[in-house]
Order: structure tokens, then sequence, then C-alpha cells
DNA sequence: AGCATTGTTGACGTTTACGTAAACGTGATA
DNA sequence: TATCACGTTTACGTAAACGTCAACAATGCT
């Protein structure tokens, strides 16, 4: 009887769900951002590699570099018993967050380029097709 | 006498104006997305060719790779000649705008994290600093 | 004249994030 | 029992985006 959900994943399993391949799964771990535990010699992954898995993936779709995410990671774990490492994750959290708005600004601008301009062939289109009298 | 702005800029004073190396900006021209005029074996840059490095730099920092960004140059300078090339143009911008709105959604998830773990991290500091008899 | 500054062209080096291939183990199944 | 399907380690390969020399102009002080 366990009071924790202790449904477990293979590596392949995870691989499909978020559509990466087990390589770069291992990769990660090599990389210390996963620790799955070993039935034998398979790795067998928690809910909580599965977490660290989606965030790890978050963190590379917003430009984070596998060692940052790693060291979100460790910062994530330790500042609560460390008060200088409190000082150092704030300041971490605040460059992040001036860059991730600066990157809010550029998809907006690129965002309403792509608006016009998607407007501007649209309406090219209509007219050559329209215009072709028979 | 000439309408048209024709201010011009060196490597150096690009290289300094957004903060990158003279390497970096060669580099970009090496890629096709630059093509500065040359006065002896100098490189001159343009108005046209500063906003180009902008739109370069904007859109490494939305994850664009160079060479996407150089395609949306050529087909941007050409799309309107060839009508195939602006249903390919409409597609890009297509699968472009979903990734960004992916983007966005990551980068506002982040955000909010980001926000109630710094709370979190003031209020430790508060209560420790506050907490101290003496 | 001499030196600093700024620029130029190679060309090799580096980092990040995996891809890919080899060589092998293991349990399920036809 | 043979053959998948899935997993493992080890190790070299690769693409992108520059960094980092080296070796050499051209220009501008002083």
């Amino acid at each position: 009887m366990s009071t924790v959900q202790d449904r477990t994943f293979t590596i392949g399993e995870l691989a499909r769900e978020f559509d990466i391949t087990p390589r770069a799964i291992r990769h990660y771990e090599d990389q210390g951002l996963l620790e799955p535990e070993r039935r034998g010699q398979h790795r067998i992954y928690s809910r909580r590699d599965r977490v660290r898995l989606m965030l790890t993936l978050r963190g590379k779709r917003i430009g984070l570099t596998l060692q940052e995410i790693r060291e979100l990671f460790e910062l994530y774990d330790t500042a609560n018993d460390d008060e200088s490492q409190l000082f150092e994750f704030i300041k971490l959290l605040s460059r992040r967050e001036s860059q991730l708005r600066q990157q809010q600004e550029d998809i907006n601008a690129v965002l309403k380029e792509v608006g016009s301009l998607r407007v501007q062939c649209e309406r090219l289109l209509e007219k050559r097709t329209g215009g072709i009298p028979e």
C-alpha cells in the first residue's frame, strides 16, 4: 500500500509521450537533470522524473541551456537551506525575468509583422485568383 | 544632394551599438544576412543593413537560426513576384506563429513560477532577518 | 618615422545538444 | 529456438554560432 502515486515509466514511454528520442533523455541524465532509478540495468522513471523532464523541455523552449536548467533545479532544491543562496536565487530570477520580458516583446513584434504580412499575402492572392478573367 | 538618408556605418560602430563583436557581424554576412558595400576592402553598412542586423538579432532572440532568418529575408524580398512562394510564405508564417504562441505560454508559466518563488524567498528572508532577536 | 586604432582574410578551436552506429543483454512471442 | 522489441554503454560525428589567433593593410596622430 502506498500513499504517493508510484506509477513509473520506461524511457521509451517518456520518449513517445514528449516526442523526443531516448538518446535525448539519457543525455539529460548525463547533464544531471534526471536521476532515474535502476531495475537491473534498465532505467525506471518516477513521477518526479517525469515532471523534471517536462520542466526541462519547457526550459529549453524558452531558450535555457541544459546547464542553466540544472542550476535552477539545484538552486530550487537547496535554496531553502541557505540564506545567501536565496539572494543568488532571487538575482538569477530577476535577470531571467527581464530576459523573458524582452523575449515577450520580440515575439509580440514578430507576431504583429507576421499578421500583417499574412494579410498582405492573402489580399494579393485574392486579387490574382479573382482577377484572372476566365 | 540625396533624397534618402544615406548615413553609413562601420563594422565597429554597429558592433558597439548592438553589443556584439565584429566577428559576429561578418559571420552574419557569410550566412547571407547582410550585404554591405565595400570602400576599398572595408565594409560600409547602409541603414538597410542596420535594419537587417536589428531584425537578425531579434530573430535570434526568439530562437530562429541564422538560416531561417535568411530564408525569411529572401521570402520577404521575393514573395511578391511568385505566387507559389506566397503560399510557402504563409505556411512558414503559420508554423512559426504557433511556435511563438507556445513560447508565450511557456514564458508566462515560468514568469508565474518565478513570481511566486520570489515572493516565497522574500518572505523567508523577512522572517529570518526580522526573527533574529537583538 | 613610429605607433595605435581599426579593419581585412583565412583557418582552426569551442560549446551545446544531441545523432548515429556498434555491440551487446533480456524478456515476450510466434 | 529464433527473432523482435526494447533497453544498455561507449564513442565518434555533426550542425550552429561564433571565438580566437595570425598576419597583414590603411589611416591618423604625435
